[in-house]
RNA sequence: GGGCCUGUAGCUCAGUUGGUUAGAGCGCACGCCUGAUAAGCGUGAGGUCACAAGUUCAACUCUUGUCAGGCCCA
């Protein structure tokens, strides 16, 4: 016996069960353990910080992550799936600063960088428990016990040996970079910081300078800015290599100066007041040489500063249209100068005070000397214009203090160095979408920039070199073995009994002596945790320092999935580290999902709270309608989604219900005739079980090649057609043979068949939808199958007996019902009403063929006495043909409009004539032949229904009705409504599906005669021991309509 | 400003190497069916395939440009 099936599932709560069964009963365990150790699926999780909880956006690559494994295991691979946690960055920090109430790097050295980083030590795992909760409850299969954490020291020394090999291989140097910081914090900002601060207007002074051009005459270079102290670091000037530029003399003061042309009308008020001398374009100006305004750096001008340099950059928006280029304080300028060869000028310390290399202000807050070099520039000649202006100018979200760019300097990957291996190993790669290759990310491959990889923070794994302030030299340090080498056995024990930790306040003090007889001591920074997620592959098994041989043979992954954010995040880090460490991609194929966006087409925002938390939309339709919803999108081919509940719910209804309600039936009268098979049919003779058994082995070998491509979209569809096609024809079609009251070889077959195509459909859609398919399989499973559908092999489609004529031909056969429905109903005639007669016309052998084995389901379907062929086609429709265009055009070229112009005007007998094989050439007011020779397949043969005829066709099929009701189809018609309305009486008054019953009937007498006539078919369709009729109905008697008359209703269960 | 993606029915989306009647689901209207059905089925209405130019005998499909939306970068 199959456990009884409850037809008003709660899958909620059905899924809890399941999640409670899979854990006492470990099979997620099994579903690794009972995979060869020697053939795995390797696959790589990308960590999440853990500082937030999972939101719609971990739903959709969580989902895929859970499905590509699942997959695999069933392919017979084993998979180890290890969650990961990024514990590292500026997030951990601002939470933490925010709870203790501090702020910036004064405070949190002040507070202590140890009990600031244990602090955030013990904050970062907070919502562990509860991301466990939530990807559990959504049937994500992940190991939770066995995870890595990039805070792990073991993962940190990986990391150390991957900054070593870096090193070694000359990969990593030391530059700068100009970065947002705040003077009062003494701390540079990210990005995301910058957002948060945003931009405020602001007054600022916009002045204007001269700079003396070398070897000419009184002629000077005009160039402006906003931040005149950074003035005094200027080595250079930018001009647009396209921008027109004039020399000009001011006929007010006789100098000659240069401009943009564009910008002189900001500075003349007429073109009276200056003659022009000539007009160059920037690029030709490059590298002339002027004179530097300030002296502390002037001995700079034999490397080659104070000339003029050009870059994109440069803007006739404001200004001259000349940039005063200074390398410490502009991302442009810095790149600019850098291009050059120039070294790095920035006078400027943390807190934004001029360092003693600008004597005359040192100590000062650069931006309390605007003022004074603003008058010493007024003194010197220099200043020509001051101005003030309003701007949007970014400030520190902390104390709204102004911020000034500054050069901080950092480490660096050397990008260049290892681009061609990048895009060597990109070319390895099979990423889904596809276009993201060669698109998205291989442009971003192309462009990629230095990597800066340095953090002048606190929370993160320690740069780990060495520096002597004497002497400059340096040494990178690859492993804990290295760095006790170099401390000495006293500092290693004493590190090694505080637990080997590697974190900044554990190591900053680990020093030793330099040969220069200094000491050696480490740089103060912290790896950007992209970085460690990026060096995942190997920190996560402490490569190369264990597992050495189970990694190097099974590198790179099979299969990573990941936002399309991570374009630029953790596929760019994974891939830039493997290029460089290996010469190889770091995973085989990739799966990037696309935005996940609320109904509106927004944004999900919580402040908004313009979408439903995902634990509801969990709690009311189930984690696998979510995962259905999600996955049966363009979301899973990085497009963007808009999620509606709706949606989900619409998935709940149109699929995992029909699912379930074939289950059901299976179930509810399996148990009924008590036949529970548990292997397919010996030899279906049924073509509807042979039918389905072979769309059954069509559909495993849908879904698989699908998934082969790593397509889960296209997986899914064959799916959803299936599970309609099983409901709506197999089982429809079917249910007489289930209901029968004699246990034959029919009905046996029967079974057999639905409970294979079942078990084979729920192990096809286990990857996607867990729960409803291990519930179902678990009813349905033999004594000796696996206990749950996740530790089962893949179905062999093989197995299945492939028709593809029989298939073909149910295609037909349902093409023709549906014809024949849409004739009954223009008939108005409904399918309960009995019709003599089904006329079925065509010119079609093979169709006739087919049709005429299939007749007695016609007949059945239809609710006809019979169907008939007829080979009078011209009788009823009118032919008229089309040019085949496909045909034709490739023959014909430019005469084929005039061709088929031609084709439409032949006549139906010469249409028929083609049809029946014949030849013919017409002519036509072609340009290069005016004969046409037409044979059937240069033509597309249209059919009309004649007027006046119901007739419908389509295609090569006509079909027809004889719609004459005779008294006795009318008799049969009544008998057939009557039996409808006990048998919703039956189900209204609760009777069971097996209760036998006695009727008494009130009712005219029409309904009497037709009752007593089919008294043997009313009485096997509604189970009745007796029929009575009385002229005076109990008052309690139901009311029910047949045809056109009432008809009062008494039934009463028989006792047996 | 640059890159990538998207634009097809009221809504959400399919649409093969270019071939002449552009599909599905939801919603809407009408009808049918029902002892597996919180159901199901059928029919119908609904389209300038964002716009423009080009290539071609032929463009939703290829090219270029424009417009709109999204994401990323600057």
């Amino acid at each position: 016996m199959y456990s009884s099936v409850d037809p008003k599932i709660n899958f909620p709560e059905m899924e809890e069960r399941v999640l409670a069964w899979w854990q006492e009963n470990r099979i997620f365990e099994k579903s690794i353990a009972n995979r060869p150790a020697d053939d795995e699926f390797v696959f790589y999780d990308g960590p999440p910080f853990a500082t937030g909880l999972p939101h719609f956006g971990h739903f959709v690559p969580g989902a895929i992550k859970d499905i590509i494994p699942r997959y695999a295991a069933m392919k017979g691979k084993r998979v180890e799936r290890r969650f990961g946690w990024d514990c590292h960055g500026l997030p951990v920090e601002y939470e933490m600063e925010r709870e203790l109430g501090i702020s910036g790097k004064t405070e949190i050295e002040k507070y202590g960088v140890h009990r600031f980083n244990e602090a955030c030590r013990s904050i970062v795992l907070r919502y562990t428990s509860e991301w466990r909760r939530i990807m559990t409850r959504c049937g994500r299969w992940v190991d939770f016990d066995n995870d890595y954490k990039t805070m792990d020291s073991d993962y940190m020394e990986s990391i150390w040996w991957v900054v070593k090999t870096l090193w070694d291989k000359h990969l990593i140097y030391k530059g700068h970079y100009i970065l947002p910081t705040c003077p009062r914090c003494s701390t540079p900002l990210s990005n995301h910081e910058l957002t948060l601060g945003g931009y405020k207007d602001v007054h600022d002074p916009a002045i204007t300078v001269r700079f003396r051009a070398d070897g000419e005459e009184n002629t000077w270079y005009l160039a402006w800015t906003t931040t005149p102290w950074t003035l005094v670091s200027n080595l250079g000037l930018s001009l647009g290599p396209e921008i027109s530029y004039i020399k000009i003399e001011d006929k007010a003061d006789g100098a000659s100066y240069i401009l943009a042309e564009a910008r002189a009308g900001h500075y003349y008020k007429s073109e009276n007041e200056y003659r022009i001398i000539w007009r160059k374009k920037g690029a030709e100006l490059a590298n002339m040489g002027y004179e530097p305004l300030f002296p502390y750096f002037a001995d700079l001008k034999q490397q080659g500063a104070f000339r003029i340099f050009t870059g994109e950059h440069v803007s006739t928006e404001d200004g001259t249209g000349i940039v005063h280029t200074a390398p410490g304080f502009g991302e442009d300028d810095y790149q600019v100068m850098k291009d050059a060869g120039l070294p790095m000028v920035c006078p400027v310390d943390e807190e934004g005070r001029y360092t003693a290399e600008v004597s005359d202000y040192g100590g000062r807050f650069v931006k309390d000397c605007d003022k004074d070099i603003i008058n010493r520039l007024k003194e010197t000649g220099a200043l020509v214009r001051r101005e003030q202006i309003l701007h949007a100018y970014p400030h520190c979200w902390r104390c709204e203090s102004p911020l000034i760019y500054r050069a901080v300097s950092s480490w660096f990957v050397d990008i260049a160095e290892i681009k061609e291996a990048m895009l060597r190993a990109n070319k390895q790669v099979a990423w889904v979408p596809e276009h993201l290759r060669g698109g998205r990310f291989g442009k971003w491959l192309e462009n990629a920039r230095d990597w800066a990889i340095s953090r002048n923070r606190y929370w993160g794994n320690p740069i780990p070199i060495w520096e002597c302030p004497h002497c400059g030299a340096q040494e990178c340090i690859g492993s804990r073995e290295e760095l006790y080498a170099k401390i000495g056995t006293e500092a290693a024990k004493k590190h090694q009994a505080l637990g080997r930790d590697l974190h900044k306040h554990h190591v900053d003090e680990l020093n030793w002596p330099c040969a220069c007889g200094s000491i050696m001591r480490r740089v103060p920074e912290v790896l950007d945790c992209w970085f460690e997620s990026g060096a995942m592959p190997y920190a996560q098994v402490h490569y190369p320092f264990e597992n050495k041989q189970w990694f190097e043979e099974h590198f790179p992954a099979d299969f990573i999935s990941e936002g399309l954010d991570q374009t630029r995040g953790w596929f760019y880090t994974l891939t830039v580290l493997a290029a460089a460490l290996f010469d190889s991609p770091a995973f085989r194929h990739v799966i990037v999902n696309g935005l996940v966006l609320a109904e509106d087409g927004k944004k999900m925002s919580k402040r908004l709270r313009n979408y439903t938390d995902p634990m509801e939309v969990i709690n009311e339709f189930g984690a696998d309608a979510l995962r259905l919803f999600l996955m049966n999108s363009a979301v899973v081919k990085a497009e963007g989604l808009r999620y509606s509940d709706n949606g989900v719910r619409e998935v709940l209804k149109s699929i995992l219900l029909p699912l379930w309600n074939a289950y059901s039936f299976h179930v509810t009268y399996a148990n009924i005739d008590r036949i529970h098979p548990e292997s397919p049919p010996k030899e279906a003779s049924n073509p509807l079980d042979k039918w389905i058994l072979s769309e059954t082995g069509a559909l495993v070998s849908a879904v698989a090649e699908a998934l082969d491509a790593y397509d889960i979209q296209k997986a899914i569809e064959p799916i959803l057609a299936f599970i309609d096609t099983l409901n709506n024809w197999y089982i429809r079609r079917s249910r007489r043979r289930f209901w029968r009251g004699s246990r034959d070889a029919d009905k046996l077959d029967a079974y057999a068949t639905l409970r294979t195509v079942l078990i084979t459909l729920v192990k096809t859609a286990a990857p996607f939808v867990p729960f409803i398919t291990e519930e179902i399989y678990r009813n349905l499973r033999g004594k000796n199958d696996p206990e749950s559908v996740h530790l089962c092999d893949w179905p062999d489609a093989d197995a299945f007996v492939r028709d593809t004529i029989l298939e073909r031909k149910m295609e037909l056969t349902r093409r023709t019902v549906s014809l024949g429905r849409a004739l009954r109903a223009a008939h108005e005639l409904k399918i309960r009403q009995p019709l003599k007669c089904f006329y079925i016309v065509t010119r079609n052998a093979e169709d006739k063929a087919v049709l005429s084995e299939m007749a007695d389901l016609l007949e059945e379907e239809l609710n006809v006495k019979s169907v008939q062929f007829r080979d009078n086609e011209e009788d009823l429709v009118e032919y008229s043909a089309k040019a085949n265009f496909k045909v034709l055009g490739r023959r014909l070229g430019r005469d084929m409009k005039a061709a088929a112009a031609r084709i439409e005007s032949i006549t139906s007998a010469e249409i028929r004539s083609l049809m029946d094989g014949g030849e013919m050439s017409v002519e036509f007011d072609g340009q290069d032949s005016r004969v046409l020779e037409l044979t059937a397949d240069c033509i597309e043969v249209r059919r009309g229904e004649k007027s006046g005829l119901k007739v419908f066709n389509e295609g090569t099929l006509t079909v027809a009705l004889d719609s004459e009701i005779t008294p006795e189809l009318l008799a049969e018609g009544l008998a057939r409504d009557l039996v409808r309305g006990i048998q919703n009486l039956r189900k209204e008054q609760g009777f069971e599906v097996i209760d036998r019953i006695t009727a008494e009937l009130g009712a005219p007498k029409p309904i009497e005669n037709a009752c007593r006539k089919f008294e043997d078919y009313i009485a096997g369709e509604i189970l009745s021991e007796a029929i009575s009729f009385t002229a005076a109905p109990a008052d309690s008697a139901a009311c029910i309509e047949v045809g056109e008359y009432s008809v009062k209703v008494v039934l009463k269960k028989c006792i047996q």
